[in-house]
Parts: C-alpha cells; structure tokens; sequence
DNA sequence: TACATACAC
DNA sequence: TATGGTGTATGTA
C-alpha cells in the first residue's frame, strides 16, 4: 500500500509524508481492504514456506547445492559475449510527448491520465511523489498544482512508430516490448559501424523525447542497465565475466525483470535480497521452487539472460474489460456483457482472428476477482455464439450468488486458442523461465 | 481444460 | 470524481 520507490526520480523525496497522504486517502476505502486481504495471503504464502523450511535438515541443503552447482555449471557452459543488446527505454513517454506538444507543461508536474489512474509523471511530479499507477485524485492529493492531461493513446502511437523507424536501421528484428521500449541486438549494426564517417555515425531519434540505453551481453542485463544514470543516462556493462559478477553481486532481486512484489517478499523472507543472494541460498531455493522457477533464479544470480532478440508474432489472446460504476440488476449484467461480446468480436474481426475459449471476467464492488471459461468445439468470431456462451457463464454466477445480487465494479471478456486466419502455428521459444532438459540430477 | 496468481507496461 | 486495461507465463488441480 506504501509508495512503490522501486523506479527512477524517487532519489529524494519525503517518503513518510508521501506515504502518510497514500494511506490517509487510501484506509477505509474498498481497495485499500482488498489489498490488506492481498497482503495477508502474502503472509500466510510466506508462513507456509517457513514451516517447509524447518522440516529440511542440513544434509539436504547441502545436496541440493551440489545439484544446484551442477546446473550453475551448464548455466555458464552458455554464457555467451557475442552480442551486442540494448535495451532502450523512452523516458516518462506519454508525459513527454504532451509536454513536446504543449511546452507550458514542461517546467510543471504534469502526469497523464484521469483521475482514477495515472500513466506517467514527469520529473516535476515525481518530487512529490505523482508517480504511474497512483490514481490522480491521490496524486492531487500529494501535488495539488497538478495538472492532469488526459491520454492520448493515438498520438503516442504515432511517435513510438516514428521512434521504431529509426530503431529499425540499427536491428531490423528490433522487439517492441511496448510504446515507449524496446530490445536491439546491434552487434551486426557495430561490425558494419566501423566503416561509417562521422556523420553516419550519429544517433538520432524523433525531437524532445529523451531516452535511456542499456547496453550489455543480454536482455536481462540490458534491462536492468536501462533503468541506471536516468534521465538521459546511457550505461553499458563490460562484455566479460568478471564485470557480469560484479554487476549482479549486489544488485536487489526486484530490479530484475520478472521478480515482482510477491517474488520480493517471499525471497526477503529467506534472507534473499540481492542476486547474490540467489547463489547462496541455492540450496534451499532448489528445494523450495519449481525447476522453472530455479533455474531462472539461478541465471539471475550468474547475470545470464536471453541473447536472442525475436518478436513472438503469434498473439495468444484477446481481450477487453470495462470498470463502471455498480451494476447488480441482472438485466444490466447481461447488457453489459452482451457490449463486451460486441467490442471483443469488433477486435477479433479487425485481426481476422477467431476465438475457441471464451473467459468472463468479473470483479466485485470487493474488487474481488473471478474468471469462468468455456471451451467451444470450434473458434468463432460471431458475436450470437460468443455471446450465449458468455451469457451462461454470468447465468451461473448470478445464481451462485443468489438470493444476494451480484454486485459489479468490472466485467471482461477474452478468448485464447485462436485459430490464425490461414491456419499459422509458431511454436515459441525462450521464456524467461526457459527450463533446460539437461538440468535433471547431476551425475 | 479450468482457474488463480504473478508480472510487465 | 473516486485505484486501469491488455497480454503472457506458470502452478495446480
């Protein structure tokens, strides 16, 4: 519930008040008790860990690091420095684009979004602690000369595919994460690079957006590394070993990508702090975790990632869900559901797509969350069948609920397992918890 | 397959 | 006026 510091611009400020103001605006509300609730199932997550711990005894552990080592072993068998990635991130860039277009907002906190949530801030706001992912009215709260500009996802459309453009020259198989970042691997761009003059050499992008680079020998790396030296910074780690072990030695876990907020708990609450950290308590942590999970971690505490920059092009769902004010008189539900049916098909049909498992999401005025799902023989893109199909979802949560009225905040409707419109199937690879065969028990 | 959770942006 | 929307992966049953 406390401000999340864990991003750049959060250097010095006042946090004790900042939080102070969060929790002041935030106790009493329904949100704030779904997130106790959240934060109690933490702690009985982290309860249940303990007592698996204490049942271990010492020899274990202690086989399971010889284990543990046997797999750090092949870990770095792959260690690779033959790429060049970078991973590049555009700074506050919904709040930079507003401001490019209207420069009155530049010496200002501005953030953009409304007044139940906010995108982005710009380094103004942020000394007040105005931050994404804060809801503005909290936000006004915190900064009441905050000037708020609604989102203008087209535009900022607009730019990142400019940006892209130019992104394209320097890795054609560039991958987007999304508007404002994105992996390179420009080691093919470096070796023809050395035969540029000096004004080929020059790096540039669209007008007024500034941005970070991550420069390393992976993407987990380069990720970590774009967040460094902000705004504007640019910060490479050295392509060999020692300078990787240097690197992660006392980097915190929660800088990684992948490690969130429950991930964080749950190591802290063994002493894993720091992805050196990872490497000491392998032995546990291999007990503790599935073998995806384990050997993730264990990358993580060598400063292996992936080295290969490839877009999955193949979507695996869509979606669309609304928040609204209440709704509990059934023949509303059922409007409102048969609405989504309608813009979900509209999405479908602009990609040719077609969905076989239909999912209803809801969450109550608890913000409690539920989702149902349904398999159809066949995939459709008619709004008729998605909608009967969903309809009987929500029937049956109706009446689950009943004599009590199912009352709403948020209703959604995805589909997954498309069939592609000619029938492409890819296969894809390298998760981030990639899991490799050969990592069974050392011999 | 169904569902919940975690995570990222 | 009042805590979002979209997509992916994983664990578990």
């Amino acid at each position: 519930m406390a401000l999340n510091d864990n991003k750049a611009g959060m250097g010095n400020l006042d946090k004790e008040r900042i939080n102070k103001v969060i929790y002041e605006m935030s106790k009493g509300s329904k949100y704030y008790e779904n997130e106790q609730r959240k934060e109690e199932q933490v702690k009985a997550k982290i309860a249940a860990q303990h007592k698996q711990i204490q049942s271990f005894d010492a020899r274990e552990i202690e086989k399971s690091e010889l284990q543990a080592d046997a797999m750090l072993a092949a870990i770095e068998e792959m260690r690779d420095f033959s790429r060049t990635i970078v991973h590049i991130d555009m700074d506050a860039f919904y709040a930079a684009v507003e401001m490019r277009d209207n420069p009155s907002l530049k010496n200002i906190p501005m953030a953009v979004g409304g007044s139940a949530m906010l995108s982005t801030s710009n380094y103004e706001a942020r000394r007040f602690g105005v931050r994404a992912a804060m809801p503005g009215f909290i936000a006004k709260k915190l900064c009441p000369d905050l000037v708020i500009v609604p989102t203008n996802f087209d535009k900022y459309r607009q730019v990142s595919k400019d940006v892209k453009e130019i992104l394209l020259q320097y890795d054609p198989n560039m991958c987007p994460m999304s508007l404002d970042e994105a992996y390179l691997d420009i080691t093919q761009h470096l070796a023809e690079r050395k035969n540029f003059d000096a004004e080929q050499k020059t790096f540039r992008t669209a007008d007024g957006e500034q941005r970070m680079f991550g420069i390393a020998p992976n993407m987990m790396l380069a990720k970590v590394c774009s967040d460094f030296n902000k705004p504007n910074g640019q910060y490479l780690i050295p392509f060999n070993r020692q300078a990787v072990m240097d690197f992660v030695k006392d980097l915190p876990v929660r800088k990684v990508c992948g490690i969130g907020r429950v991930s964080c708990s749950m190591l802290g609450a063994m002493g894993v702090v720091t992805c050196s950290d990872l490497f000491r308590k392998r032995g546990l942590l291999l007990k503790l975790y599935s073998a995806i999970s384990f050997n993730y971690f264990l990358r993580v505490s060598a400063g292996v990632g992936s080295t290969s920059v490839q877009r999955g092009d193949d979507r695996k769902s869509m979606s669309t869900e609304r928040t609204f004010a209440e709704i509990n008189r059934p023949a509303e539900l059922f409007a409102k559901c048969y609405e989504l049916c309608e813009a979900l098909v509209e999405d479908l049909k602009k990609e040719n797509l077609k969905g076989k498992t239909i999912t209803l999401k809801i969450k109550t005025i608890k913000y409690i969350v539920r989702t149902k799902a349904h398999s159809l023989l066949n995939a459709t893109q008619d709004v008729q069948l998605l909608y009967s199909t969903a309809r009987d979802l929500l029937r049956t949560e109706i009446r689950l609920c009943s004599p009590e009225p199912l009352r709403l905040r948020l209703m959604g409707k995805s589909r997954g397992e498309q069939k592609l419109p000619f029938g492409a199937v890819k296969p894809k690879t390298d998760g981030r918890h990639t899991l490799l065969n050969y990592f069974k028990s050392p011999k």
